[in-house]
DNA sequence: TATGAATGAGGCTTCATTCAT
DNA sequence: AATGAATGAAGCCTCATTCAT
């Protein structure tokens, strides 16, 4: 094996891990809260040392900002491959279907957003998730000024749409997740269903976020 | 002055300066962000030494609890001043409007209470606040049952039209505190009534959610 | 009702409140332990304000010393009671049984005087105790040269018998109270019935310590 | 070097420090009080960080017990040198002497255990002590139960008999440290002598606690 | 590159003591 | 004299980050 390929396997292999330590911590502050989970914690699920995880990232700020990251590239993922369908229903529902469907990871990085933020750290790596997620966000604006010519949706700003599907979808995840409201929702699935009914009829001309029909 | 008159008065005092404590504390709270709130800056910003916080409160997280009491209670006290009245329509717009009025309080609160359960933090007051949350949502309930009697609701069960109102406050609320979202509202007063409006007929049956009708 | 009378009473009632703190006190130490106990907890078992305290007392420390005065004190006054009589054992024995009746506070006050004189806390009273308790152990050191003299005892320095018996006295008292050797006695009773007999005749020439016999 | 030295070195360099950390914890505890003495002044005796403590003890109550373990393994060590041994008496003596030889650190460990329990802290290390003295507390029966045996000691349950000999050791330790009655023992050598005869032969049959003869 | 021991700033909480009423 | 609210020094512990090997 030539030293070129030797170094493509080891940058190959720092990607594994980078990836790896990612993950860990993902599910670790998914289980037990950002504040609870330890740089050390991460380390000992990925079974390397504390050390190693600080080659692969600057600070805990970090990995905060690329696991978002990460999360607003997978969502511009799904866009692209849906891009150029007709159904012009497809891309919100995706969209708000995508955000809904695992919602302590997205709460979790509403409030790592708000933290960093906060602690104006990164800075350069807010940029670059903001630039992203614009990016994504304007796939979602033209769907919906399509939709607009079409004349089935309501003549407002088409971010109003956006917004009251993001609001709906950010809500619902509070909703599914708040310890307190969960006790009264008996079926999940079904109310699922429904919020995701509304959520994508709700900004319709006439008969909207009617359910079965 | 008598000696009875002498110790209400100084009993009286000792509210106002628990008053005091907890509006420093929110306030703080609201601007820096819980964890970058020290009890020590609650107390500068009283004007009182850190150990005369801990002469009204146990702990930080009884803070945070009892804030959020408060909260549900003015709540509450809002349901009871509108109790009796004709007007079905007002106490679900009123709970949704008090509740997006004040978004970052509103997100404040929802961060503690993940974070006090998680902990499993003075359990007896977040009893407390799950029984005047429970109380609150049962005047909500009897008055959307009202609303299905007179054939105005969508016949699901009730808590189907609190939690999609829940969710569409909570994430509207979201909406209009995210640094990223911000930018892209331009009549923040406008869209808020537009949210309000979905919000309040969003379960209605038929025109559904269709503003200024 | 003169004045003189009501001066004298409300003296009277002052040493009254004195003595229920420091029962107070000492009940609480024996049963928390004295880092536990704090001067508010005093406060409230006597019903009194914790500022109270303060005009009986200067510091806590001060608390401490009086309780070991009195009970210095106490053991003087059966020293006096007992003077004058012709059994030449009866003192030993008494001290003895006094220092081992009640474990406990002896141990208490163990700790206390090492704690207090460790950090050079009131002088004053600390050289009264020592006073006292000189006075004591003279009591003692004449009972032994008598003893001496009836050539019964061992022809050692006389604080040797002393010492033996504190020595015992003390250890005995850290024994029943040792959490972990506590489980070793069965027959609490029997076991301090032997072990006084061994300390009052342990210093005896020829058979010494024998029991029952 | 191979890594596996390297990595066992380093072991041995962490334990090194950890018997660092002991010894100069034990030293100030000895001197100043253990409630006198912070984990900081700890760490500053070492040289060494106060956060590097935390890496080798949980908290300040496991240093207490570890300390007290190393002790009681201490004398586990020595009564598994002179097992084996003809010499009846030897066991009992050793005991004695390894307990009356360093009264201080006696004395503070019968404050920390009493302590430790009231606080109900660390009870696995708890349970480990109690385990190891168990173990030597059975050394010290068989060999009693073997002279009873012998027909050379009063017939009594033999704790009562290695309860006695606690106890003497213990008060002989307050005694010994006892900032009051020291000032009255001139020889202490001498005295200790003394104590020691007492102490082991004060169970024996007939001429019991005789000394010198 | 990988490691993990070491660091120390900083947070929460306790409580003896003071002092204005 | 009695009170108890207020104080703030001081202690324990956490953990992100550094750095020598």
């Amino acid at each position: 094996m030539g030293d070129l390929e030797k170094a493509a396997r080891k940058a190959q292999e720092f990607r594994q891990r980078e990836r790896e330590i990612l993950d860990a911590a993902l599910a670790l502050f998914l289980e037990h809260g950002e504040d609870r989970v330890t740089v050390e914690m991460i380390a000992d699920q990925v079974g390397i040392g504390k050390g190693t995880i600080y080659k692969h990232f600057e600070t805990k700020n970090e990995i905060y900002l690329l696991l978002m990251i990460r999360y607003e590239e997978d969502l511009a993922e799904l866009f692209r491959s849906i891009d150029g369908e007709d159904d012009r229903e497809r891309l919100p529902r995706e969209y708000f279907s995508f955000r809904i469907q695992q919602p302590r990871r997205y709460q979790l990085f509403d409030r790592l957003e708000n933290k960093v933020i906060k602690e104006q750290a990164v800075p350069e790596l807010v940029d670059k998730l903001h630039t992203i997620r614009a990016k994504n966000l304007d796939s979602l604006v033209r769907t919906i000024e399509q939709g607009m010519k079409a004349d089935t949706l309501e003549p407002v700003p088409p971010y109003y749409h956006i917004a009251l599907a993001w609001a709906l979808a950010h809500g619902a995840v509070g909703l599914m997740e708040s310890p307190f409201y969960q006790k009264y929702i008996d079926d999940k699935e079904d109310f699922t269903d429904f919020l995701i009914n509304v959520g994508i009829r709700m900004g319709n001309k006439g008969q909207r976020g009617r359910r079965d029909d």
